[in-house]
DNA sequence: GGCCAGCGTCGAAGCGCTTCGACACCGCCG
DNA sequence: CGGCGGTGTCGAAGCGCTTCGACGCTGGCC
């Protein structure tokens, strides 16, 4: 054969000068030897081939540097192998968790042999419906679900499996995990009421995200409410804005209402700082006329000045447990409707026991 | 007929009654009475469909509730509508602009109709080829570029269109895109130069960052060292920590040694709330003392106390710019090789006139 | 020694879509 | 009044893969 490329079967034996990307399954079959379909159940591991044949096969992978195509496998097989990540749009909240929340989405989903397409909230209905509609996923991941979530009713009749991270008002047939926020409030203020203090004030999200109808925020507010109850002693919850003017403003006023006021449970990354700069600067230590329990990531607690005593956000076990589940609901296995992690309270520097009575 | 659906030919005319995803492009043909490639046309618009047609064409997707399928669709068109964002996988840098940044991505490639794949760089190059060769995605936007960065050589050879967020150091034959970060830190020392400071210091990224050649801490370094140059001002780059505690320890021994200085351009966004809270304990008022100019997003400026005079890392801008730079190269238009986005100083309440010298 | 049961492999039929060439039909010009 | 160039629509051939039924072959058993 002269060294015509441009025969009507070039017989292409020169893997190195072909588009890389244009490497079939039927040229590792012919490589390998072998028929087409067998490369497949190679590949797939859905029927015995012989250890010799499978190494042939294996080989000749390697060597032409196959990959098999994602779109034709998807139309085939009915599974794209990609799960969605919604998120919401809206910004200036918990970015940090956000982050390392999809950061854990992806390295679990890879695990699973899975990739993650990311979508945000401002499609709304319709774009969940595309997505899920034209078999882009497999599944649908959905972050910061409010407590009446316009998609939530979507999702009940997509035909996808999902898993919701936060409980929206009603969870019946859906899986949702989170974090046990209301047992979150309890575990901060049990801590506080075992340092001797009676009177305490829970800082939160800013007022847009209680007027949202956030489940975690309400949630914690009536863990808080509920365990100061149970413990006799008093809790102011307010939402707490995020600048740092804001937050002088809110403590200011708040101190002078209630001067004998020497908890503080913060649940609010963006204020937690300025929180810390201002209490000093309004006659208040902090642990020593004032101890500070915050819920948010173990990161930020560690470089506060003093370092917070914090109940984290578990952002990548929530990650990962939210995709293993997923998972599992793909290959039709049942999971539990509710998921809720514990908290943990991490003793650190900011909370000592109340101030002796006046 | 009998109201039997399992017949041959069940003629499907229940649109409701069958699962919403299995809605093929032939349902559509047969209900709107023309041909499967006329449908196709109507929808890719590649070529002249008459009113008529097109509308009852629509009017039966509508009907149907068809989407189309995205792996069949990537399979016969060989293009995928999807582009891969690679974030970089270290957390605790520049979280929120990096959110931003994915937001406006994911906004505008849906402009363009394209769905984005997330992928962590922790796959590595193996990751990037996967994906590309397995035509998961059309095109590749790379984050947090370095300036030898691995990544970068198998970009080049990858036979799949890409823009890097960020300069490598050789950027020959790449398309890059981000913020004139030489040019930013000219603008910070112009601008304190311009108030009268005559000695400043750059508090820049974490020491880890400038170790790990990264470009923009570099390049922001050399703009503040060349502009100090040129204005004849004295000016120290240092890196800077994150923490509370170690932001107070380096401004402690900073203001030992150089009490006179007046400015200082922070380029960090975890410290600069801790410089700021930490500067009025050493005495030291801001701006009356020390006039504070941040590289930070504008979010942060404004809600800092006093609020920051600020170069913003335009992060949508940026975002959009890439996917839009993207977007042509698939269709293969020439994009330039280099786009720097001019930095704008923003005035605030932490720079005023240098104190008169003593 | 002949038969049956696996085991391992193969061939072919789609999956749902795009796209190319073909081809009716219409009005117009010569 | 016949031929001609558009215009609008259709049919069919894949895209690369999975999967199902078929089938040859080897070995154990009666």
């Amino acid at each position: 054969m002269p060294a015509r490329p441009d025969g009507p079967t070039p017989a292409g034996d020169d893997p190195a000068a072909k588009p890389p990307d244009r490497v079939t399954i039927a040229d590792v079959a012919r490589h390998a030897g072998v028929a087409l379909s067998t490369v497949s159940y190679v590949l797939s591991g859905k029927r015995v081939i012989s250890a010799t044949t499978r190494n042939r096969v294996l080989t000749s992978i390697r060597l032409l540097g196959y990959h098999p195509n994602a779109g034709a496998r998807a139309l085939a097989s009915r599974r794209a192998n990609v799960i969605a990540l919604v998120l919401p749009l809206r910004t200036g909240m918990q970015v940090p968790v956000l982050m390392q929340f999809a950061m854990a989405v992806v390295t679990t989903a890879r695990q699973f042999d899975h990739d993650v397409l990311l979508v945000t909230a401002d499609e709304g209905p319709a774009g969940l419906r595309r997505i899920a509609a034209s078999a882009l996923v497999d599944g649908i991941l959905l972050m910061d679900v409010e407590m009446r979530d316009l998609r939530v009713p979507l999702l009940r009749d997509l035909a996808r499996p999902s898993v919701l991270i936060g409980f929206p008002a009603d969870s019946t047939g859906l899986t949702c995990i989170d974090l046990d926020f209301h047992r979150a409030g309890e575990v901060c203020v049990e801590h506080l009421a075992g340092l001797g203090h009676r009177r305490i004030a829970l800082l939160g999200a800013p007022a847009a995200v209680y007027d949202r109808d956030t489940g975690f925020a309400h949630r914690t507010r009536a863990g808080v409410l509920a365990a100061a109850d149970r413990h006799g002693i008093t809790a102011t919850a307010l939402p707490c804005p995020e600048g740092a003017a804001g937050v002088r403003a809110l403590l200011t006023d708040l101190l002078a209402r209630q001067p004998d006021l020497t908890g503080l449970v913060v649940q609010n990354e963006a204020a937690v700082g300025a929180v810390l700069a201002t209490l000093p600067t309004l006659g208040r230590r902090v642990p020593r006329d004032v101890s500070v329990v915050a819920i948010c990531p173990d990161q930020f607690a560690e470089q506060a000045s003093p370092r917070l005593t914090s109940v984290p956000v578990p952002a990548e076990e929530v990650g990962r447990q939210a995709v293993s589940l997923l998972m599992r609901k793909l290959v039709d296995a049942s999971v539990p409707e509710a998921t809720m992690l514990d908290p943990h309270l991490t003793v650190r520097d900011s909370t000592t026991a109340a101030p002796a009575r006046y």
